[in-house]
DNA sequence: CAGTGGATGCTCT
DNA sequence: GAGCATCCACTGT
């Protein structure tokens, strides 16, 4: 299920390139985490993108090198993980918005509080709670312990929708998914 | 099921 | 001071 592991050097490309090619890949946290089953890709060019309007002390990491994590907190609530990419200076980032879990479920439903594995990680929030990700992880690599990221072996088929939970860009078809997946955030 | 609204904190205008 | 890349509980079918 698991290849080899994604480097930094990976992450140097368009988010439009990479984004698709995650969907099935492997992301571990401490040991905890699962298959990618759903992710969105923002670009500088895009509105809803938190790299739209240049570099802030928040956005910092989604500047910074690709191959690290980009972690914000979301409606005062929760904390979202992307992924940054970057072809040369751009700014950009794939939002991780869901997993299948295969490791450490366990640890999962005591930190999420709930039983059925479905309801682990089907949410960009509720799988930063599951696996224990806050921003003490922004702007860490994702090629190092305690972050393990691990390219697919087979293609998985892909579903292709438009983005969730956003009010600018609504009708770009960026966000992809596992088709058919039982563990997605909603169906596409 | 579908739809609505509250919680909650921080960033940027 | 508004608005937000969310989630959950609650309502009404």
């Amino acid at each position: 299920m698991a290849g080899e592991r994604l480097t930094r050097e990976y992450f140097a490309r368009s988010v439009h390139e990479i984004a698709p090619e995650l969907i099935g890949a492997t992301l571990l946290f401490g040991g905890v985490g699962g298959v990618i089953v759903e992710v969105e890709a923002y670009d500088q060019d895009d509105p809803a993108s938190h790299s739209f309007r240049g570099p802030t002390a928040r956005t910092a990491a989604m500047f910074g090198p690709p191959g690290h994590a980009y972690v914000y907190r979301s409606y005062g609530v929760h904390w979202c993980l992307n992924l940054v990419c970057s072809p040369g200076e751009r700014a950009e980032a794939a939002l991780v918005r869901a997993l299948e879990p295969t490791h450490g479920l366990e640890a999962m439903r005591e930190r999420r509080g709930v039983e059925a594995a479905r309801a682990l990680c089907s949410g960009p929030g509720k799988l930063c709670q599951a696996l224990g990700i806050t921003r003490a992880q922004d702007g860490l690599p994702l090629d190092e312990p305690p972050f393990e990221l691990l390219a697919r072996e087979s293609e998985p088929a892909l579903a292709v929708g438009t983005r969730i939970g956003i009010t600018r860009a609504v009708e770009q078809p960026w966000r992809y998914g596992f088709a058919g997946s039982p563990f997605l955030s909603r169906r596409f």
